[in-house]
DNA sequence: TAAATGTATACTAAATTTGTAAACAAAAGT
DNA sequence: ACTTTTGTTTACAAATTTAGTATACATTTA
């Protein structure tokens, strides 16, 4: 089970900007993280509509946390990329069950959602404060 | 996050073999948790060689649990199929890190293989007995 | 020994991922 | 006001992975 190699690039994106403290540019990240700075602007227009960073524009712009460290989770980082943790498809609301014909009763359907549910939790309890 | 669809259809197939009790014809299997019978096939076979299941060749064979549900977990029916949790490219053995000297005191991995750790544990804890 | 069943490997189309490119918009220093 | 620096947005394409199929083979039991 992996993340794609974009939301671990965020989580490096993220961590660096915790690190700096302050605002930092993307090229700084860049360096820092090693992601190319193309990819990681993309990265991080997505962390901003998140609100997990807030950007600022123009000369001496860039970036800074959205929320303190102590209340930012690796789970929100990986879900901001990756989307959400509904680990089967046939969680999705708009998934049409051919199998069954109430959803809600559908055993395989308990298991999967038990599961990201749990997922889910584990990975919201995870504070990025932990690995300052 | 997601697991692939091949990990999603191992979990109804080993809880089909599970529901049946004794054993149980692929064709079965795969009439009843709406696998195709050449994929189902194609999953029993991983399942069968890390010991989820046992096959029975032969007129009347089938396949059986390898263990008792209480004793077989979610996490590594997904693991079978989907490979180890290691959710970073960067915790595999054979990575060469060419960001920083020493893979031991990286940041970056320290984080990533901490999630691994804790999502490996939870999902390893869901039993499949607890679905019955 | 024949029929039913599982075993094993190889192949391919579709989907997703992993980036790159380029034109644009906003802010701040001069 | 204007220029430079920095972020914004959308579109595109190569590489990789997934999802599923095909085929030839091996084993067991009636």
């Amino acid at each position: 089970m992996k993340i794609t190699r974009e939301a671990d690039y965020a989580v490096r994106v993220v961590y660096t900007i915790m690190r700096r403290g302050g605002r930092i540019s993307a090229r700084e990240i860049s360096e820092q993280s090693g992601v190319t700075q193309r990819f990681a602007l993309k990265i991080l227009h997505k962390l901003t509509a998140a609100g997990i960073v807030c950007s600022h524009k123009g000369v001496n712009g860039g970036f800074t946390l959205g929320k303190p460290p102590e209340q930012l989770s690796i789970g929100e980082i990986i879900e901001c990329i990756d989307g959400s943790f509904e680990i089967s498809h046939c969680l999705s609301e708009d998934f049409d069950c051919t199998r069954v014909a109430d959803k809600q009763t559908c055993q395989f359907r308990k298991i999967f959602d038990q599961v990201s549910r749990d997922l889910h939790d584990q990975l919201y309890a995870i504070k990025m404060s932990q690995f300052q």
